[in-house]
DNA sequence: GTCTATACGAAGATAGAC
DNA sequence: GTCTATCTTCGTATAGAC
């Protein structure tokens, strides 16, 4: 298969960005991680590593999209639970040692090019996860604010976690937004 | 004044930190910014790259606790509302350039060694907010859950707010924060 | 406390053979 | 598509003079 290489790489430099960030995720260690060929880098990425870099965070974009899959018309409850799932899972597979490839890349890059494409992945996730919390029963004019706040919060409570080793902070921050969703519920249906 | 020219690096590292990560945040760099002089940077700091990091770590929290000062039995608005200001603050200061330098360095080293700067940093915030919402009416089982939604929540919209360029995403958090926080405010007195 | 010089390794990138 | 060799730059760190 044509560009099974590439994908494998692509794949390794995301995990290495949410692991250890920008700096650690250099060809030397996506080529240990991937097992891929070293002769064959920038025949896949002629334009070095912030290409490898951006196909990165496109992909851990879309990983993120795709895990959202069958939420359509789900209560937003639902939908706020699988968004911190999905994080949670990361945390409890990496053992508090991994977080979001996304973050690493917007707070450690000085590239404009890379950046953009942190812009449009987060952007992604917000059009995508207001969306669907309006589907999901949420009034209108508070979904984007409170997609902003789920993206927000759970970024956050990611990189608490990890700073903890303890999935504590980012339950502690779970909880709460389930709570702020239902007053947001509960304010939709008096108003 | 002896420690000067060491104080003088760590604040140009804190602030590296902060706007272009760890990796970033290179002998050469702090240098170059803060126009310390090249020969007494062992002098300065024996342990190397690592001994500088952890300093700022501990400078930049003990900024943000220094810019809490005077909040002592302020009503719990006044400690959120301070919170996110300090935040904007650094965001508006750097044209949405830099963010927190605690951050920077939790979801990018490998050194156990400087996560445990960034958990002490975590949790001194955690306990100081906590307590100064305590005293400003918030009931005591919410102030430390609440207090960790905040710094989850405005660590994360700060990052939000880097990759878009704009103020948007940190605003919409912030004032959803309060709109939280005055739930929790009544439910206190309801209970 | 500060200087220069230097060693050492890692990273990004290119060229040319196979 | 993949290999090896090589170049350059940069970052960390040490030694020894001033």
């Amino acid at each position: 298969m044509a560009g099974e290489v590439r994908d494998n790489m692509v794949r390794g430099a995301t995990a290495l960005l949410a692991r250890r960030g920008l700096h650690a995720t250099s060809f030397s260690e996506v080529l240990a991680a991937t097992g891929a060929p070293r002769g064959s880098l920038y025949h896949h990425f002629p334009g070095g590593k912030d290409q490898l870099v951006s196909a990165a965070v496109d992909h851990a974009g879309s990983l993120l999209v795709a895990a959202l899959e069958g939420l359509a018309g789900a209560p937003a409850e639902a939908v706020v639970a699988r968004f911190f799932a999905i994080w949670r899972s990361v945390l409890t597979h990496s053992q508090c040692g991994s977080g979001c490839a996304v973050l690493a890349v917007t707070v450690a890059t000085d590239s404009a090019e890379l950046l953009s494409h942190a812009t449009a992945v987060f952007r992604h996730w917000r059009e995508r996860l207001a969306d669907l919390l309006r589907q999901g029963g949420l009034p209108a004019d508070a979904a984007r604010p409170f997609a902003m706040l789920l993206i927000a919060s759970a970024e956050g409570a990611v990189v608490l976690s990890r700073a903890d080793q303890s999935l504590e902070p980012f339950e502690a921050v779970a909880s709460q937004l389930g709570e702020q969703l239902r007053v947001l519920l509960q304010g939709g249906q008096a108003g």
